[in-house]
DNA sequence: GTGAAAGCGCTAACAG
DNA sequence: CTGTTAGCGCTTTCAC
């Protein structure tokens, strides 16, 4: 492969002038700019990413830290940042770090030494240490999907607990009297705030209890098992809204297999908007947030970070929406 | 951050010496190493992976292009991937080629300039012209999931024909007397061996009729759409072999929206073995491959072949398993 | 406007 | 066994 000084030389200036007309910095005759030109292209010279990443100290390579891939909302999430990231010039690195803070701090460590320019988050126990660690090495810093921290960082998230009152809201507008709730990892802010978000809608009706609330680890199987001792519980209970869609999805399969019809005996919401929910019949109403937006939106605004506009470290908050569909379409008594 | 010089600096020997330590080459004197390490230790010194890339021409870093990561097959793979990079400290680079011949090449472009150590390929579209000239370049290459082409590369890959067999004379065992055959698009060697594995499988018996073939796109939609044609024009069909689970996800969908009892009236097989075919109900038999094995064992034939054991140009065959559930469970009459 | 030259941090001969 | 040193290919002052 041709190097830098192949071109200079063929092109008859330094490397110098080659460099400037690459990078499209500082002064550079439009002649020259063309023999230079000229130059790379009958060399097919392609500039050498680690020699200007060593030499520049930028390597255009984003580092994508999230729970697992294989989890079709971060599948979707990991889509969209590597589109818009591939649209600006950058290359994206993918991390799973099953949620293990020992997996993170790893994570951090081998993308720092790889001079990542930015990291975008989205795993949910990153650590505050962490978020201070990574200020102080002036490395940029977007966090997806988490509740604001102590230490200031951007952050991108959607609006979970209104989400949650729409999910509410509309359980009730289709005629449910008794609704439950199947919860995520309270240790992340995500499923906390769709749970308090649900509290705060239904703790002032009579049969409200802190027994319609059942925890449901974000999974299919979570949410099935979930289902299974929420119905034993409370037999009478006419809506569910489950914390997520892998939950909703679970919910669904387990009352087909206990026999309740959903949703005349039971009505079902969900929460994140992932495909999945349509290919089940029959199809899940969900709260949906803009998946792709969100991890194009901050892959946007971590490149803006990188390459010095100013912004600030505010938090992002994107619009949530309840889509109706047939988990939630019951025929009216 | 500390660099190597600093290391040697405080260990009292110099850069070689602290560099045969790190990479564990060249001997090296026991109390030397220790001293060295100690120091490394100290200094929390972390080498620049830049620098050792621009010296030794090598990132520890692998490509891999699929079509897309939103697919969950390919989620899946990405998964195994990553983790098994990981373990032999390789990062992943993640590229999303939409099965677009322009975009593949581009990615190509791309990741040869920044010197990544492998390819990993897993997307349909690559040309032969592209596989020529990433060897001239000797840049390792692991094509997955296509038919050998006529230049030399290692390919890995399930058994597909024989995995096609398995599903008719499922059907056929459990009861079908007319199946039909919803493929992939035929560019792919995947769907292809497919489909030609469901003709020879089933052109003896006397029901058999090209008009029971139909394409469904590899997607959940295109199922949809060819299981009401095909259910249209031949109404007597009772057992439906779908290329792919996402299809067969779409067949069943459409079939409960028509009223079509699964699996008594038809019962449906589906090929790959996603979790998605775990969450309907009833669940759908599938000819899984081992996805997580393919990817796992590709990436470790990329980085034997990366790390210069002689690796042959074989193509690997996985065995592939029917697993049956549900979708073909008839009540015998 | 353009060029010379000093690194960026590390590896890998080559001496010793 | 260990040190010296010449690069890897590019960016970036600082002169001219």
């Amino acid at each position: 492969m041709a190097t830098i000084r192949d071109v200079a030389k063929l092109a008859g200036v330094s490397v110098a002038t080659v460099s400037r007309v690459l990078n499209k910095n500082g002064y550079v005759n439009q002649d020259t700019k063309e023999k230079v030109q000229q130059a790379i292209r009958m060399l097919q010279y392609e500039p050498n990413t680690m020699a200007k990443g060593l030499a520049s100290r930028k390597t255009e390579t984003l580092a994508l830290i999230l729970p697992n891939i294989s989890n079709p909302f971060f599948a979707e999430l990991g889509r969209a940042v590597e589109d818009v990231a591939q649209t600006y010039g950058y290359t994206v690195v993918l991390c799973n770090s099953d949620n293990d803070t020992d997996k993170e701090q790893k994570y951090i460590q081998i993308m720092k030494s790889r001079y990542v320019d930015g990291i975008l988050f989205a795993s949910h126990t990153l650590l505050t240490v962490d978020v201070v660690e990574l200020n102080k090495s002036a490395i940029p810093l977007v966090v997806l999907d988490r509740a604001p921290l102590n230490a200031p960082c951007l952050v991108v998230r959607s609006k979970n607990n209104e989400g949650a009152k729409l999910a509410v809201q509309h359980l009730l507008d289709s005629g449910c009297t008794k609704i439950g709730h199947i919860y995520g990892p309270q240790e992340t802010a995500t499923a906390k705030e769709r749970l308090i978000g649900y509290e705060e809608a239904v703790r002032a009706f009579h049969w409200y209890s802190p027994t319609l609330m059942e925890p449901g680890h974000f999974t299919i199987k979570g949410g099935m098992a979930a289902a299974e001792k929420l119905i034993q519980r409370h037999p009478d209970i006419d809506g569910i809204f489950a914390g997520n869609d892998l939950m909703a999805l679970g919910v669904l399969k387990k009352l087909q297999q206990m026999g309740v019809s959903v949703p005349n005996q039971v009505a079902l919401v969900g929460f994140d908007g992932i495909d999945l929910t349509t290919i089940t019949e029959p199809e899940i109403t969900t709260v949906a947030q803009p998946i792709y937006e969100l991890g194009a939106l901050s892959t946007r605004l971590l490149i803006k970070k990188i390459e010095g506009a100013s912004v600030d470290n505010d938090t992002y908050e994107c619009d949530v929406t309840l889509i109706p569909r047939g988990s939630t379409n019951r025929t009216r008594v």
